[in-house]
DNA sequence: CGGATGCTTCGACTACGATCGAAGCATGAA
DNA sequence: TTCATGCTTCGATCGTAGTCGAAGCATCCG
């Protein structure tokens, strides 16, 4: 009858809040079992299978059986943009479950969008990467130079294996602390990964907050400047 | 209890398809009455009614009495990005609600976005004005250059009138037919009413398609060129 | 002042979906 | 094999939210 997408089914799976707490929780970016899913949204196993089935079927998200463990995971890139649009309008209607306790700073600061590094450090991160001519810019796309090839495999990213994968390398990823746009794509997540590789900086437990050492934030901070 | 704002009440909101509906027919800019919505969405005023006051309350629509008249619109660009956003997923899911029809090439080509041009044509014009050096990008901001202004006062836009507004003048908002951005904030806004005014293009009644004649089609590709 | 139109509020009905206990399967360990 | 763990399926219960008819306000017109 209506033209467009089917909005409704989407919002209906994000709508309910068990569901919406798995999906925060996975954006953390981790694969997560039933039980460890059904614990963060505050219900039983069974009732976690159930919205799990539901959201696999959706297409939010996917599993992968190892051995008697099943991990969810979200399916796609494009989910987790899709999840912190939503939640930047729900922080700028100032809709947040919690009051703002002292783990908020840490979160603005460095977090864990789906796989790649949000908040006030992945907006530096690609500011710095742009500015110095590494990755270049047309509307919404990101590219990234030979500059920024010869940079990356310098710091010791196998480029040939992202260019393998069928993800785009590069992508924005709109933030909804800072506002602005930070990197994702598969270079976003291979720089994150590589950070926490070197010992720069580590995942909290339960939590998205991405706590960096001093030795790390030196290194960072000296390695992307604006 | 858990971290981060709350989308479980922004999906339950668009996750009803009565909602859903109309949340469609109103990202056709164009502000309605809740008797015309009540049509979009197949459900008696009454129900309708509600829906808004839901909606309203969620801060997705803002409405605005005239007369014994009520006309509601959604309540800032950003409700329209997130609901592109959705939409560009579902769409990318398959999940559309109606067997793409006679219209749907239309769409592709020229659509109202809530308030500026979508679809190929709203791709074009941003690509355009940044290949021209009239905007400039960094990250996801946009930004007109001083050609930029001279360029749109020349065209017939009150520039000073932008600046006084609280919205961005420039802003990129994703397309889910190219997946690629175009221009969106209070200039894309300027511009598409520009386009109508000249009498270059006409908005198609009950839908988001913009059809532009032929005068106006040549006009708007000399003007905006690749 | 009626009378008409546009919309909201109230109340009652209904249906769908979230929830959990219990039972059933699968995988791995002993 | 037997037991334990992790998860799904089944079945039943319960709430809540969507729905509409009827009545109540507000606004405009003649």
């Amino acid at each position: 009858m209506k033209e467009g997408p089917d909005i409704a089914l989407i919002g209906s799976l994000i709508g309910d809040p068990a569901r919406a707490n798995m999906l925060t929780a996975l954006m953390g970016g981790q694969a997560l079992t039933p039980t460890e899913l059904a614990a963060h949204a505050g219900i039983t196993l069974q009732t976690a299978s159930s919205h799990l089935a539901k959201l696999e079927a959706g297409g939010l998200l996917t599993q992968r059986k190892q051995g008697r463990h099943r991990y969810y995971a979200l399916a796609e890139d494009e989910v987790g943009l899709m999840l912190e649009s939503l939640m930047g309008f729900a922080a700028s209607r100032g809709l947040t479950r919690h009051r703002p306790g002292p783990k908020d700073p840490a979160l603005r600061k460095a977090r864990v969008c789906y796989n790649h590094l949000a908040g006030d450090y992945g907006v530096r991160l690609l500011d710095s990467l742009i500015a110095a001519r590494q990755i270049e810019v047309t509307g919404e796309d990101l590219a990234l130079t030979d500059a920024g090839r010869d940079r990356i495999e310098a710091l010791g990213i196998d480029y040939p294996a992202l260019q393998k994968s069928r993800r785009p390398i590069c992508r924005t990823c709109l933030d909804w602390s800072e506002r602005r746009s930070h990197l994702a794509g598969s270079l976003g997540e291979a720089l994150l990964r590589l950070f926490i590789d070197k010992g720069w900086a580590k995942r909290e437990q339960n939590s998205r907050a991405i706590r960096f050492t001093d030795r790390g934030e030196k290194a960072f901070l000296e390695l992307f400047p604006l």
